[in-house]
DNA sequence: TTGTAAGCGTTATCAA
DNA sequence: TTGATAACGCTTACAA
């Protein structure tokens, strides 16, 4: 069934017809309300790509996850406790602005082609990007080509300062330091760090708020504290017993982990030492993942505001493609430590 | 750049151009070459919307997730434990099949007529329907278009007998068969049952199960012993109280839930009861959602094959739609009782 | 307020 | 093996 079709029946051109789908003012009521009842009877639907390639946009956004190059590891979205919840926040935000979200796997430069014609094609309106820390440059090149692109904790782009584009970042330095000065605060003084994936901006920022943090309060970091992971449980595990390995030299008490998932490889390490948490070992983890509150103990963690990320990144992607903007955002979401069972003050 | 530009850049017609892109055999080396060498240059890329209007198929499956109306919980798809990892498996599924994804999410009638749409215009070649219990009318309507679909766990279409789509179920019955079968073997005698949705496909064969291990085991199940709740870990909670609250009378030492979140939530109840979990009442949960390794005492539980469901209906899905078929198929994934720490053997 | 006709960038048919 | 030309279904000047 198809606008021509409607047009005859409704004894109309076909122009009439798409005025009265695209709502134009310029139709008299009478015809509009005649055409209305046969593109209800006869259940009518526009064909979107017709009307891409004549210029209209889409209600579409991209979802570009990066490649997490992780082993073996298959299911990149799907075992990956950050970026799934992040992308489903996002769903459901452009949900509710009326738009739907088609999401893209970035395996190879192959797919940034496959984006662009996505682009080209007005399928996509705009995209955001996730966890694209090593793709800055062929992401840069995309937005350069006037696409309406947001990036999610990136550091690059800001870095090159190109123009019109919208970076969301949640404060990782801030949330760091506040982690590490907590365990300060409770008396702990050889603090070591268990280190993220050090080639993301996540992992490097969260270093440099434990060293800020070590640093002000006159805390030595010796080369024995930090032991460097990949956000992975196993390598939390690792880390954690390559730290306490010489406990009893290097006296460390706390662990602040950059994330939960780590910080519960270290925890079942710990455990596995007979070490009690957080009797002997307080730890602290990132990103408040869900399970966080349900591990015993509790974790004591830094919260990722997710959902106000994807929120604040999802408007105003979609404002800028509505209503366009002609400079650059750049937000930093802060970030709130939670006190649980897993830290304790040192008597 | 179009194909035009470049047909004229390799001194060459738009049809060859476009027999270059699509790889036909019916070209001269040294033209394809050449052709080639003016696509890479200039980085064309076809226009889709066009390639749809001409009547090429999209790599793009829908991944359709209906509204799941619970109050006033806006993010739907971050929310659901159950939804989410079973979307993002199906991401990564389709990825390595070299298909993208669009999620739409379902929230009134409109949204099928939008489904409607994406199909006819060539958008979507597929799509899968997730949580989709109460639409199976829409959703036939959908596969009588001729509309290439598969469902989980959904067993209204099946009872229609509609031809050509594919159902993908888990196997509820037996999963709850199993696990209150387990409980039975462990000598309880009293065991209480908290429901999920029971407009739930899911919700009606778990319960199912669990009567048939009873009855098999000639044990009563009194009115007491059924709360029913609606899958939330707040319902969970309250239908452990309502069990419970009779404990000295009717003497329940053991409980089956309908799904991991409300055995989270009954969990919490029955400590707050100082009750001890197994040594007073053993749990059973179901879904082996993360969580549950984690929490104290780990849940025992029926894991919900998310992985191997995600895979069966997405390369069902892709098979279907690139080699066509002609019959419906119907897949049911078996389950596995997982034996954690939350029950205990009755002495 | 409505209709005519051109154009959007491909692919497919047919002839050469 | 190639090129011209007609679809594909819609939007949008422009004219009426």
């Amino acid at each position: 069934m198809y606008s021509k079709e409607i047009a005859k029946l409704a004894g109309v051109s076909r122009s009439t017809v798409s005025r009265v789908i695209n709502n134009y003012s310029n139709v008299a009521p009478e015809t509009k309300e005649k055409v209305e009842r046969v593109i209800k009877e006869y259940g009518y639907v526009p064909h979107a790509s017709a009307q891409a390639l004549a210029g209209k946009v889409s209600k579409i956004i991209g979802i570009f996850i990066a490649n997490i190059r992780s082993g073996d590891e298959e299911y990149r979205v799907f075992r990956n406790v950050y970026i799934s919840p992040f992308e489903a926040a996002i769903i459901d935000q452009a949900d509710k602005l009326g738009y739907n979200t088609l999401v893209l796997i970035i395996n190879d430069n192959e797919d940034f082609k496959k984006i662009r014609k996505l682009f080209n094609s007005k399928i996509l309106s705009g995209g955001i990007f996730l966890g694209a820390n090593n793709n800055s440059k062929e992401i840069f090149g995309l937005i350069e080509s006037g696409y309406k692109l947001a990036v999610i904790d990136q550091e690059e782009i800001k870095k090159k300062n190109v123009k019109n584009h919208i970076i969301v970042n949640s404060d990782n330095y801030t949330g760091a330091y506040k982690a590490t000065k907590h365990l300060i605060d409770y008396g702990h003084k050889a603090i070591a760090h268990i280190c993220g994936d050090m080639n993301k901006y996540s992992g490097i920022k969260r270093l440099e708020g434990y060293r800020k943090a070590m640093k002000e309060a006159r805390l030595k970091i010796k080369r024995e504290y930090i032991a460097y992971g990949d956000f992975t449980e196993d390598s939390g595990f690792k880390c954690a017993n390559q730290i306490l390995k010489d406990k009893n030299k290097n006296k460390i008490t706390a662990i602040f982990s950059s994330n939960d998932t780590m910080a519960l490889g270290a925890m079942k390490a710990i455990k596995r030492m007979d070490l009690r948490i957080p009797e002997d070992i307080s730890i602290v983890g990132y990103d408040d993942i869900r399970i966080a509150s349900y591990v015993s103990p509790a974790l004591t963690t830094v919260r990722s505001p997710i959902l106000e990320m994807a929120s604040v990144v999802t408007d105003n992607l979609i404002n800028f493609i509505e209503k366009g903007t002609s400079s650059s955002r750049y937000y930093i979401i802060p970030v709130e430590l939670i006190i649980r069972e897993s830290t304790m003050k040192l008597t």
